[in-house]
DNA sequence: AACTCGGGGCA
DNA sequence: TGCCCAGAGTT
């Protein structure tokens, strides 16, 4: 078998595995998306999704945020966590939003990163997800579950992002990117993996050992 | 590279 | 109780 067949079965594997799997954000556009995908840094989706449709009802768009004192807004997202920082940085992009985008979000991400609070990975959800450019956002669980499988083996996140792309065909990035968030969730955890039962234990060096001698 | 933000969920 | 959460900014 050559590595890209293997590569190949781990990937079809993950997919059969988690046939749903896609973003848990709520959203109806491309700036709720962003909103929300701010809002979900050191946070869960669900948390995220309790106070979001409220939210976005009241304040649909950047310039309906921007009537908000920092205070009200904290106190609207208080439950989240982190939530000085993120009214903070919620705030000061959509005043970029509104100044320097006619209020749209941009579809590229050098306009995305260099907004407050947005970084790489949110960057790459909102071009994923909102505007279906294909991009493998890289976060905790991604990089944990790709090592572990072999996919990708690097101490960089972006390294990680960059072997996935080169692996897997652009039009399955974004399926595999849910698939990976979710078998890391529900599965593969950093500390206690339930590797009893899991279709890819027999792929993946932390089960067999760093060695494959097991 | 290390530190900080942070309330809620879950064992 | 303790640990973790679909990170990003600052020092």
């Amino acid at each position: 078998m050559t590595i890209l067949d293997r590569d190949s079965l781990i990937v079809s594997t993950l997919i059969e595995m988690y046939p749903d799997a896609c973003c848990a954000l709520f959203f109806n556009n491309p700036f709720e998306l962003l909103i929300a995908t701010i809002l979900a840094a050191q946070a869960t989706d669900k948390s995220v999704n309790q106070i979001t449709p409220a939210l976005f009802s009241r304040y649909p768009t950047p310039a309906d945020f921007l009537t908000l004192s920092q205070e009200e807004l904290e106190k609207e997202i208080k439950t989240i966590g982190l939530y000085k920082n993120k009214a903070r940085h919620i705030l000061a992009t959509c005043k970029i939003l509104v100044e320097e985008h006619g209020g749209d979000v941009p579809a590229n991400r050098e306009a995305l990163e260099a907004l407050p609070g947005v970084g790489r990975k949110t960057a790459n959800v909102v071009l994923s997800n909102a505007f279906n450019i294909p991009t493998i956002a890289v976060d905790t669980h991604v990089f944990r579950v790709s090592n572990r499988l072999g996919l990708a083996d690097s101490k960089d996140l972006w390294k990680t992002e960059q072997a996935l792309m080169e692996k897997v065909p652009e039009s399955l990035w974004s399926q595999l990117h849910h698939c990976l968030i979710f078998h890391g969730r529900q599965v593969c955890h950093a500390r206690k993996p339930a590797c009893d039962g899991c279709q890819l234990a027999l792929h993946c060096k932390m089960y067999l050992g760093a060695d494959g001698s097991k």
